[in-house]
DNA sequence: CTAGGTGCAAAACATTTGCAAGGTA
DNA sequence: TACCTTGCAAATGTTTTGCACCTAG
């Protein structure tokens, strides 16, 4: 993607624009997938050799608050980060723990909480995938 | 909760029953509510001078991969544990982190993922509850 | 006697924090 | 200069692991 238009995206996002940023994001929308902060470190750091992890940590955190990425909680002690923002679900497989996006059909149950605002909804199926069945 | 019937229930999901299990049920089945490890074992501790953490650990991990407790991810670096099995949503305030269970109006969608086992769904709202808002 | 459950301490792991150094307007 | 971003290292907090002891069958 290029370097003017991930700038724009920033931009339009209330984000001041920096070089680490910019890598780190083009990263996460030419790749899609659901990363752990660690990956992204270790990917970018060949590209970026001074990238620090706190860097990284500070950067998804920070996009994530700014609603460029979806944060997710699949799994026990460990945050992926999903540049994917538009409405799905995730399957985890709790054996090989490799996550998959599933297209919804229909919208999400609407939830009755009065005087709540609600930013994110995230569906989650568990179990065990096709290749871990065998 | 009487103690024959705790030990029908470890029974019945074939758990071998011991001390430290029944105290850890009891715990939760007469408490609703989530917990983290941590919460249940500085709750127990008094009444149970020798349990240790690890025991706390294991334990919640058997009960949950047994199917007697429901594992939520919801937030970074921590898990609960919810003895209710019914299916529910929940919503998590992201400013002081207070879960919240959802009674659903309507079953969660179907997911089409040939060949796949689906053990547990989980349907999670985020955002500022009422208390954060004023 | 044997297998599994338990407790303790240390280790592992992900994430956060403090602070000094760097870059940019 | 002033401010924000970055990098490094140390700290934090949760969960796991290794190992010896204990207990029930």
């Amino acid at each position: 993607m290029n370097q003017k238009i991930l700038m724009e995206k920033l931009e339009a996002h209330q984000i001041p624009v920096s070089l680490q940023r910019i890598h780190i994001l083009s990263f996460l929308f030419e790749n899609p997938g659901h990363y752990r902060a660690e990956e992204v470190y270790e990917t970018l750091k060949p590209k970026v050799p001074t990238l620090s992890k706190s860097t990284v940590y500070n950067t998804l955190h920070l996009f994530s608050e700014k609603g460029l990425l979806r944060t997710l909680s699949l799994e026990e002690g460990v945050t992926h980060y999903d540049a994917m923002m538009e409405d799905h679900a995730h399957f985890i497989c709790e054996q090989c723990h490799q996550i998959t996006n599933v297209p919804l059909q229909e919208a999400l149950p609407q939830i009755d909480l009065p005087g709540t605002q609600i930013h994110q909804k995230d569906l989650i199926y568990r179990g065990i995938c096709q290749k871990c069945l065998v």
